[in-house]
DNA sequence: GTTTGACTTAGAGTAAACTCTAACTAGTAT
DNA sequence: ATACTAGTTAGAGTTTACTCTAAGTCAAAC
C-alpha cells in the first residue's frame, strides 16, 4: 500500500497528473478513512501500462475506453480490447519506420552542416 | 513556382498551417503583385524537413531557432545548428528504443487477452 | 452582371494533456 | 499553541499546434 507521493516517485507522474487521471476516470483509487488515496501494486502496473500507451501516442480517451471495457467484463470485451491493442501495435511499428526515415534526413543534414 | 493550394497538396500541410508557419516566422514566402504567395522548389524542401522534425517531436520554436540561424549566417552558426541536429538525432534514437520497449509490453498484453 | 472560387488578413476558437491555485483539514514537531 | 508537512477539493489557467471565421479583393465562368 502506497500513498500518492510514493506513487508519484515510483511512476514519475506528478501528483497533479495522478489526480487528473482519476478525475477523467482513467482509473479508480480507493481512499482511507481520511479521504487519502491508497495505491496497490496492481495500480502501479496499470499506471506503468498507461504511461507506455501515452508515450506511444494513444489518446487518454482511448486508454479510458480500453480500461473501462477490461474492468466491466474482460471476457466479453476481449475481442474489442485485442483489436485496439493490435491497432496500436501496428501504429507504433509505422511510427518507428517513419522515425527511421526522419533519422536519415537529419543525418543527411548533419553531413551538409559538417562541410561548412 | 507554385501557389498555396499546390503546395498544400504537395506537402500535405493545410493552407491554414502554411500561413500559420509564416505568421510565427518559421519561414518567409515571397508574394506576387496581388499579394498571393509564390512557393519555390526550395520551399518544398524546407517544408518537408520541417515536417520531418515536427513528426519526430521537435517543437516549432526550436525549428524556428534553427532555421533563423541557418538563414542569418549558416557558416558562423554551423556549430550550433549541428549540435541541435545531433541532439535531436539522439532523442529520436532514444524514442525508437522506448517505442520498442512499449511494443514488448503491448505484445505481452495481447498474449494475455488472447487467452480469454 | 452576378455568381463562383481562388486568394488575402486579423484575430478568435479548439483540443489534448496537463498544471496550478486557493482554500481547506489533519497529524506531527518544537 | 503554533508552525510545518502532507493530504484533500473544485475549478481556473497554460501550452502547443493548429483550425476556423469573418470580411474582404480579384479574376474567370455562365
Amino acid at each position: 500500500m502506497y500513498n500518492i507521493s510514493e506513487i508519484s516517485k515510483e511512476t514519475g507522474l506528478t501528483k497533479h497528473t495522478l489526480r487528473y487521471y482519476e478525475k477523467i476516470e482513467l482509473l479508480a483509487i480507493k481512499k482511507d478513512e481520511k479521504g487519502h488515496r491508497i495505491y496497490k501494486q496492481t495500480d502501479i502496473g496499470a499506471l506503468t501500462f498507461i504511461k507506455c500507451l501515452t508515450k506511444t501516442g494513444m489518446p487518454l480517451d482511448q486508454i479510458k475506453e480500453m480500461s473501462t471495457l477490461a474492468l466491466i467484463n474482460p471476457e466479453e470485451n476481449a475481442e474489442r480490447i485485442l483489436s485496439m491493442l493490435q491497432a496500436h501495435k501496428d501504429k507504433i511499428l509505422l511510427d518507428i519506420k517513419a522515425s527511421k526515415e526522419s533519422l536519415k534526413m537529419i543525418e543527411a543534414k548533419i553531413e551538409v552542416a559538417l562541410k561548412l
